[in-house]
DNA sequence: AATACGCATGAATAGTTGTTCATATATTAA
DNA sequence: TTAATATATGAACAACTATTCATGCGTATT
């Protein structure tokens, strides 16, 4: 009963339909792009990033992130959390300390393109 | 007059003071590391890496974009400044539409090497 | 000139986040 | 056991953020 000759019945809206499906068809799965932005919100603190420029040259445990950062050990556990709770860092306990290093070199790769990208871009 | 036989004067902090030292020195600048993490959070959003990932397949329009995310307008305009001012997509006005695209392809390696990321982790 | 359309933007608001303070846990030393 | 040290964590608070609503601005159409 429905005649369905041209894709678009209405001519005047400004959506480019045809591209607009192509481009959702093209879209990665809702729940890997929420965890995209996750990882990139986890990277997105100026604190995190520096404890994670930090780990990029060595294992350190909790009390040399703190000299490193100048911060209270407090602020600096709560941000570990988070790159933890991320998987972005591994620990490993040792007597009373906790050492903690990038979980793997895709991390690296990540930040060190990102760091390329600002100092490039300028 | 100083006598600096020994590199730590205290044997009983936990701190690992020469690898702080040597930690500190490779730190990139802090104005640096915070444009770092401006990056990433303009990144770090899971409406911003929609429109980046349909930027991936196609320069759009802002009604385009606002179709693909079944977004109100509003919210999807408020988001491309965001990216706009860290120059993340840049934008050309043809007519009434204004059309965004991936400002360089800088941008496309991180969105896919963080993709990459997130789909091989798991 | 008047209207319609695409997009941008300011204000308001609810939700989120980073730091601090106080305290808890766990390990080692005395 | 007691004390000291390294780290983690919960609560509180200020600062920030994403969305919505209302409206403004520029361009095209009539």
């Amino acid at each position: 009963m429905t005649t369905q000759l041209e894709p678009d019945i209405c001519e005047d809206v400004c959506i480019h339909e045809q591209l607009v499906e192509k481009v959702k068809k093209e879209l990665p799965r809702a729940e890997q792009m929420m965890e995209l932005s996750n990882l990139f919100k986890a990277l997105g603190d100026f604190t995190r990033i520096r404890i994670l420029e930090a780990l990029l040259s060595s294992e350190l445990c909790v009390c040399d992130l703190v000299s490193v950062l100048d911060m209270n050990q407090s602020a600096v556990s709560h941000q570990l959390r988070v790159l933890r709770s991320s998987k972005i860092v591994k620990f490993r306990k040792e007597g009373k300390n906790v050492y903690y290093s990038l979980d793997d070199n895709h991390i690296s790769q990540l930040i060190n393109q990102g760091l390329n990208h600002v100092l490039e871009s300028r």
